[in-house]
RNA sequence: GUCCCCAUCGUCUAGCCUGGUCUAGGACAAGAGCUUUUCAAGCUCUCGACACCGGUUCAAAUCCGGUUGGGGACGCCA
């Protein structure tokens, strides 16, 4: 039975590249019918901090990744202790003793090589002449990373260790330790790191590192998901828009590729406007009802879900991120406008009273108020004057929203209302 | 500095293992156009890569070596 485990260090927030790990775990066990394990690094009682595990297993939760086993090293000091016992009993560990008189438990290592078959790279050959003896138990009684990582995957029986690449070269000490306690060694599987843009490291500079960050901005798990799997792997097939179950049939770990990826945000946008379209209309008005209550354009107690609905129909297919909504449908939801200055100078400058006021007539004596009727008026009054639609669609466009673009103008002021459409023309028609 | 990993369009990648089917395919981005209602949606087209040098071979993106470049690790952090 596969067991893989993500053991992420409680230190800061679930980064991107930590989240593309737990996602090719995840992915590892499910499509293998095995189990995937969440192991909570937190020995550095100093920098371990309780809102960072609520912040991660939060992210994990959205991303959909459910866990069927949780552990917290900070409680398995004890069984630390004992292994380490052990090490010292086998004679192949020695104590240390500071200044202070405190104790250390180190692993004395003996100049050899070690050779590891990476599921990913192949065989990676080390000498372990350059490595230093490794500290197990520290000082203070906490044990150190790579001895409570190898007696953790030992005793929770990991089968397959897939990490990020960083930990390349901590590969060969855990050897090391798992041929010294006796513990059978796990297969390694080293995944490629997620770069930024400019090159180097993803850090907060770069750009959005946290996975609750993106959620922030509204992108959807199944878009970051489908993303993250494209980083380093591909389905076959020219697929780009993959969810996750097909990928679970799909994906073989063999197939990651070596290469580091740089993190691209505009394809994340793509595919989020990708996810966007084909989601379920009631569930992203879910999603944007808070924003709109945060921003103050709806109220919360009173508000009219079916209107905001349609409304979401109508931007739905061009959003990028959801939190674009707010943005780009506030002149529906706003009393007083505002006019991208541009956009006035453009199609504003010249005075269209007559043209205004004929629409405004127009839309007065619709016996239906509805996208077609208004369509059909609008239609006649630029026959009547001779001229093309456009050369009156956009100014009114701007007049109504403020904006040089968004959907369709018939819709828009069906939405607006006749008495709102009437009122913001008004106000560019000269007496 | 030492050790390790990696190397196809600007970016993500297919192809590489099992050399010929590759004048290297797709996607994002960019550019051009269409959509006689915008684009932030849709459609069409264009631009654009096997890092370099040697070797093996009838034949190399594919195999081998080196160079260069990028990345990572060298903590009583994880």
């Amino acid at each position: 039975m596969v067991r893989v485990r993500f053991a992420p260090s409680p230190t800061g927030n679930l980064h991107i590249g930590g989240g593309r790990t737990a996602l090719f775990n995840w992915l590892f066990a499910r499509s293998k019918q095995g189990k995937f394990i969440l192991r909570i690094e937190d020995t550095d009682l100093t920098r371990s901090k309780p809102e960072f595990i609520e912040e991660i297993l939060s992210s994990l939760k959205w991303l959909g990744f459910d866990w069927d086993e949780i552990y917290y090293q900070s409680r398995r000091f004890e069984i630390y202790k004992e292994y380490a016992q052990k090490a010292l009993q086998k004679g192949c560990a020695y104590i240390e003793r500071s200044e202070d008189g405190r104790e250390a438990i180190i692993y004395k290592v003996i100049p050899e090589k070690i050779k590891i078959t990476d599921l990913i790279r192949g065989e990676i050959v080390f000498d372990t002449s350059v490595i230093k003896d490794q500290v197990l138990i520290k000082s203070d009684g906490t044990p150190t990373y790579n001895f409570a990582c190898v007696v953790d995957d030992a005793l929770m029986e990991i089968t397959h260790v897939i990490r990020g690449d960083d930990h390349i070269s901590n590969t060969p000490k855990q050897v090391l330790l798992y041929r010294a306690l006796g513990f059978p060694v796990p297969q390694f599987a080293h995944l490629p790191l997620i770069l930024a843009k400019g090159g180097g490291r993803m850090s907060k500079r770069k750009g959005a590192t946290a996975i609750s960050e993106y959620r922030m901005m509204g992108y959807l798990p199944e878009a970051l998901v489908n993303f993250l799997l494209l980083l380093g792997w591909a389905p076959g097939g020219n697929r780009e828009i993959i969810d996750i179950k097909e990928a679970m049939k799909l994906f073989d770990i063999k197939n990651v590729n070596k290469t580091a990826a740089v993190m691209d945000m505009d394809k994340l946008d793509w595919i989020n406007n990708q996810y966007l379209k084909s989601e379920d209309p009631v569930r992203l008005t879910e999603a944007v009802v808070p924003l709109l209550i945060e921003k103050q354009y709806i109220d919360k107690a009173d508000f009219d879900r079916e209107y905001v609905l349609s409304l979401v129909k109508l931007f739905q297919a061009r959003l990028t991120v959801i939190n674009d909504f707010p943005d780009w449908a506030d002149f529906f939801f706003l009393k007083e406008i505002t006019v991208d200055p541009a956009a006035k100078e453009k199609y504003l400058s010249r005075d269209l009273s007559r043209e205004f006021k004929l629409f405004i007539e127009r839309l007065d004596n619709l016996d239906r108020f509805d996208i077609t009727e208004i369509e059909a008026a609008f239609r006649e009054i630029v026959a009547d004057l001779n001229i093309q639609a456009k050369v009156l669609i956009h100014p009114i466009r701007v007049a109504l929203t403020g904006k040089t673009v968004g959907p369709g103008l018939f819709e828009v002021i069906y939405y607006l209302g006749r008495e709102r459409a009437k009122e913001r023309l008004l106000k560019w028609v000269k007496q």
